[in-house]
DNA sequence: TGGGACCATATGGGCGTCAATGGGAGGAGG
DNA sequence: CCTCCTCCCATTGACGCCCATATGGTCCCA
């Protein structure tokens, strides 16, 4: 499987660590993806991880739109502003920062859901009802 | 047979395993799938269980639209996030996740549904009586 | 037509491996 | 000098792989 696919929940440990799930990182491995590009999700509490390729991605998306519209203006700020560089430790592991916690709402527990090309941190529950809400036809 | 018809229940094991029916495992040799793509069904408490296949069309579904879109970031949840994929064992079982008895209600035993190119897992009362009402022309 | 051998499926359980988690020590930076 | 982070090792619990048993059905032959 080269795609990230499925969810998992991880617990955080007490040096504020998460193990990444181990078909994630084969993914990752597949991919040769060795530094993680992370940034907030433009309409979910989530923070979306994937490659250096996950940025090119969003810059072409901004590049794509008028790039003096209030839009363009807000995806540069949350995908330049916002985003950060992150690596793994040697057991696969990454830090639960401030920046991650905030925007989430993580605490103690983290969700991974694959988003195909990239996957996401949720805050379980918050996962289970827009996940919930998302079936139904809404959003959140 | 190539195609998964009639269904069938069995138990679960002590280790939270369950036999597939022989019947869909042949069906499944023939179409010469040994990744099990399972997703929650939209409308049913049922997960539907497939090939590679049935991610594609799914995908096909999404790649329609904006990919930077909203809806297409809901989709995605839902497929990429809610999607798992599983293998049998050497005897044909599969592991009866939580993932699973959450959404279905399923404890201790398993109906195997066919649906002509996939098939379900159900909680065989809540089958027994969605068939029932189906057969009234109601849904649940 | 009845009995028995045979076979396939469903089910139960042992055991090794690997992933998830917990904690220690050393090093870099404030 | 103290704190935070990285690298390393230990533990344990789950899952995958393997083999064993039961149960029900079918086919063959007397």
């Amino acid at each position: 499987m080269n795609r990230f696919l499925s969810n998992a929940t991880n617990r955080i440990d007490a040096k504020g660590r998460v193990s990444v799930p181990a078909s994630f990182r084969s993914v990752l491995g597949e991919r040769g993806i060795r530094e993680l590009y992370c940034l907030q999700d433009f309409n979910y509490p989530a923070i979306s991880i994937g490659g250096p390729d996950l940025l090119d991605r969003y810059e072409r998306q901004i590049a794509s739109v008028d790039p003096f519209s209030p839009e363009a203006n807000r995806m540069s700020l949350l995908v330049h502003g916002g985003g950060v560089f992150m690596r793994l430790d040697a057991e696969g592991r990454l830090m639960v920062t401030d920046f991650i916690r905030d925007f989430t709402g993580i605490s103690t527990e983290v969700t991974f859901v694959g988003r195909s090309d990239h996957f996401q941190l949720w805050q379980p529950r918050a996962f289970q009802e827009a996940q919930a809400a998302a079936r139904e036809g809404r959003f959140g």
